[in-house]
DNA sequence: CTATATGCAAACCATTTGCGCGCAA
DNA sequence: TTGCGCGCAAATGGTTTGCATATAG
């Protein structure tokens, strides 16, 4: 399998783009990076290493990760875009705890299965989906 | 089982709020309206009836109206929130044309089962979820 | 009367974009 | 050299909020 950097490398070559100094601390950040994080965070990140680098550069640059498919964006319903590693990861959606954001990765074929089935019996060729699970998790669970 | 104006009337009344002539039509007009619409979509047609409403109050009301039960708000990635008829309709989630925009409501017991049963193998009490399944229409199938 | 609501416009806030300079190939 | 890329700051756009006024009870 070919290294993320490498898949990255011929996404922007395929694509008439270049791979620049910028693009290199924050693809490197990235991949260095673990969980779940908001483009900010990783400016953040970004920053404490490299000063100098602006935020809409990380935020550019963020999109060409998802778009060569190095990253997930997604939105867990609390008005930020989160961003994970995608490459090499097998797909999850997620389990969150609404009283204290605690996010688990859950994976379950039989729903994966009832999905790609549900959206045939409308006609529908699935692409992909999105399924979060809000819930108390344990520690919150008698704090009610 | 009570009316849905009656559960929007208790409950202003059980937190001192009080039914005034601005919510009291866009409630109306909520209620009248089929579908999925964004808040400003509500505007606009509670507009049309009774000029002089703000838009803040719109949003103010629906904020209102989510809390009470009677409207459901989510987000199918598309950056607006969308709202939707809640009290005495049956829980269901989306299947969405990433073409065309259409929407079907779905629902499928075996994954709503599966759901809980998830949750509840990592210790969480399930409270809702969300789930939106992302693809290509039949009308849109051939158009690749 | 007194607390709650409203309209308006300004504020928010994450994200995007325009612009003139700068670096990759 | 020749555009693509960058930083900056201003723009976006849906949604929220502050404030002075208006109204429900």
């Amino acid at each position: 399998m070919k290294s993320a950097r490498q898949v990255f490398m011929e996404y922007l070559g395929d694509n008439g783009m270049s791979m620049t100094h910028q693009r290199r601390v924050i693809v490197e950040t990235f991949l260095e990076s673990e969980g779940h994080f908001t483009a900010e965070q990783l400016y953040t990140r970004v920053s404490s290493q490299v000063p100098d680098i602006g935020q809409a550069t990380v935020y550019r640059t963020l999109k060409l990760l998802v778009e060569s498919g190095l990253a997930d964006a997604f939105d867990l319903g609390e008005g930020v875009t989160l961003y994970e590693h995608h490459y090499g990861h097998a797909h999850h959606d997620h389990l969150v705890c609404v009283e204290c954001g605690r996010k688990v990765e859950i994976v379950d074929e039989t729903i994966e299965r009832r999905q790609a089935a549900v959206a045939q019996e409308h006609g529908f060729t699935l692409t992909r989906h999105r399924m979060v699970l809000y819930g108390l998790c344990p520690g919150c669970s008698g704090t009610g």
